[in-house]
DNA sequence: TTAAAGGATGACGTAACGAGAAGGTCAACA
DNA sequence: TGTTGACCTTCTCGTTACGTCATCCTTTAA
């Protein structure tokens, strides 16, 4: 079954522009160009443009979602579970502002004044959360507020060309993994390399490197199922892998 | 109290280029410029300001805002409450989003861990793919839109229990099929039966059941080869004789 | 044959700023 | 007194995800 611009378009209910605009940021290509130089789209870009929709109904913006669809290391449940997070971010914040507005009321019709501090207050705290709820409660009880919030503020900080250089760090680990694994020692040069890489994408996000600190992460990988699935797609008993390699780079 | 703009740009948690810009669009005007052309805010900004960033916190547009704002019979009680109403809807979105969000990731993350949900859902997806591909444009012609969409949504949200049931209820349509087109007869009661199994069979995936659209849908069996060929598979002239069975019901 | 429908490619507009250039102002410190 | 650095100014361009023309070409139905 092969469809032209509008045919496409009604299928999916959306514009005939709109998927002009997804072949030009290369999204969504059509199967061909015939002669005349119309776009006919076919069944493989049919399920791309609902997987390409799906997204769109989580609110992921396209350039994401061409991350999530052309990159094949990209795990879609992290990005999935990342995007979740930022959901429940939003609703916290929400939460924060209904609980101000109370308050305001309240106030304003008590006639007390606030003050611009006070007034000013709950987008603080917003932010603050924000910060907390970004980085994961397990890493800063583990190693505390400090940690949290000099990484908060180094990853706030950092250049598009640092993230996708720690974008590119984290493929190759993954790369890396099964190779490794099939040594079968977690000891081997190549398993202490897939160690080092991880020192190295690690520091991307943390704003000091310590070897406990490594080690524990490690630990943390194995306890986690997220963390846990995430490598074990890779191959399968490659987290606990990982961590044993870690815990031999950290104790040289 | 006298702000700059990088005062009250950081008191509000703000950009100094927000500030600017919201000069520059007369949403919020500083209470005076100094005599080096400096933007100089005063307490009734701060509060204006504060006013702006609630509506801002609900997605009102700025030049909605401005108009709000402007309106000299504007009760901040009412805009107030009117917020508060309005932020309590805004949750109550996210939390549907948030909502499905969670059941795509128990979905995936099922698909890893049992590959029997895996293959319902895949097949689930592919189903309404196909069906789309074929009748998609068809059927929203003949029955609207929001049939077609209600009917891949109810389809999406099955349950496993209620697939299987589905599935039951084909096959037994499949051995009733045979036995029905042996009494020759599409009005007879064996073959009112199987109509009436089809129609059970219908509403497992249809949003609401119409006899009219049952009729069609007979009709697209006979000119479809797929149907055809699983129907036929039961007894060769199946699909026309359970076409011939489904109109007589309908028109019952 | 002709008109309508549908295709294509620009190009401009949108909202709410972010980012950066180029330059002026102010307080502090050597 | 000169200089540094933080802070201010205006101006301009870039961003997202398309909507909306304008202009021209192709296909289809009457």
């Amino acid at each position: 079954m092969e469809y032209t611009i509008s045919k496409l378009a009604k299928l999916a209910n959306v514009s005939a522009r709109t998927l002009r605009y997804y072949d030009e940021i290369n999204l969504l290509k059509p199967a061909r160009i015939n002669s005349s130089g119309y776009r006919i789209y076919g069944q493989k870009e049919v399920d791309r443009l609902q997987q390409i929709l799906f997204f769109k109904e989580l609110d992921v913006d396209l350039d994401t979602i061409l991350s999530i669809m052309n990159n094949p290391n990209f795990d879609k449940q992290v990005a999935l579970e990342n995007h979740y997070k930022q959901l429940i971010q939003k609703r916290t914040r929400l939460n924060q502002l209904i609980e101000t507005i109370e308050k305001t009321i309240k106030h304003e019709k008590g006639e007390i004044q606030m003050s611009n501090q006070e007034k000013f207050e709950a987008f603080k705290e917003q932010l603050i959360n924000e910060n907390e709820e970004k980085y994961g409660d397990e890493i800063r009880e583990k190693y505390g507020k400090d940690v949290v919030e000099q990484s908060n503020a180094k990853f706030r900080g950092m250049s598009k060309e640092d993230y996708e250089a720690m974008e590119q760090l984290g493929i190759e680990i993954l790369e890396l993994l099964p190779k490794a694994f099939a040594t079968g020692d977690p000891a081997s040069d190549l398993a202490q390399e897939l160690a080092e890489k991880h020192k190295q994408w690690l520091t991307f996000s943390w704003p000091s490197y310590s070897k406990e600190a490594h080690a524990g992460l490690a630990d943390m990988y194995v306890a986690d199922e997220r963390f846990k699935a995430y490598y074990d797609k890779a191959i399968e008993g490659g987290t606990e892998f990982l961590r044993d390699a870690i815990h031999i780079f950290t104790n040289k």
